[in-house]
DNA sequence: CGCAATAGTCACTATAAGAGAGTTGGTCTA
DNA sequence: TAGACCAACTCTCTTATAGTGACTATTGCG
């Protein structure tokens, strides 16, 4: 009941805690702010450092998080463009959170990853042709 | 450095972790979780629950959950179909780091939301046709 | 018979993500 | 001089996923 009443907003579409988690658990910002985590990096570094995202969707999300206050942007007079990302100390409170969620995923990996085996597994048997039946 | 060597694996685009994290974080995975931990729910109950979800998107997730094996479902032999949803043991683990995301949300959306008005004013004045300059 | 209940499935549309090339201004090298 | 390089994006088109709303199957009831 307690959990209920914390969670009685997040469950209205209009929630604006729903649209703020909705982002704060976006894959590309789970990682960025792990990332930022370290330090200040710019865009190239955040851009090798995780593998997989594109430039654009590396531009949209550090907007978005540097929107929400969670980083700051700091563009330097400089050619070629410098410019450097960092958690501000709203988005620092934000890491333990979403450290905690990592771990889990790290810590039980082995136990998800069975699941689906079996899963899989159940699936295939399920829709094997019954011969002879 | 304690931190960056928990993360390293989910920096490589292949990474097992990465692609569970990639459903734990999704924005229907948070919300139906935080029902479920409340106990077993039918699928009718879930979609009233959670504003916004398509019948689709809700068959889409707990699939997903159930094959990650952190929900259960239970298909009765009853007309109307009768199927509950529920927490496995491993699900039950997961409610806490959850829990511990949407509360810092809750808690913060205040600044948040200042912090978006705050960048959409920087950026509107910014935008502003500058009449005799 | 028509309607209700439930848990989906299905086909099409809308939206977001992905892919990869282009842009800007300065510096350096052949 | 022309071309290449740098970094942080922007832009356009393609692909993938989410969204929309109707349909499906079975039984029971009025």
């Amino acid at each position: 009941m307690n959990d209920l009443k914390q969670y009685a907003d997040v469950y209205y579409a209009d929630c604006p805690v729903r649209r703020a988690l909705d982002r704060i658990g976006d894959k590309w910002t789970v990682l960025l702010i792990g990332m930022l985590e370290e330090g200040p990096r710019r865009f190239s570094d955040l851009r090798r450092g995780v593998g997989g995202i594109s430039q654009k969707m590396l531009t949209q999300t550090l907007r978005s998080l540097e929107r929400d206050g969670l980083i700051s942007r700091t563009l330097y007079a400089e050619v070629p463009p410098r410019v450097e990302y960092a958690l501000t100390p709203l988005g620092e409170t934000l890491c333990e959170p979403i450290s905690a969620v990592v771990r889990w995923t790290e810590a039980h990996i082995g136990e998800v990853m069975a699941a689906q085996a079996a899963y899989d597994h159940r699936a295939q048997v399920k829709t094997t042709p019954i011969d002879g039946a």
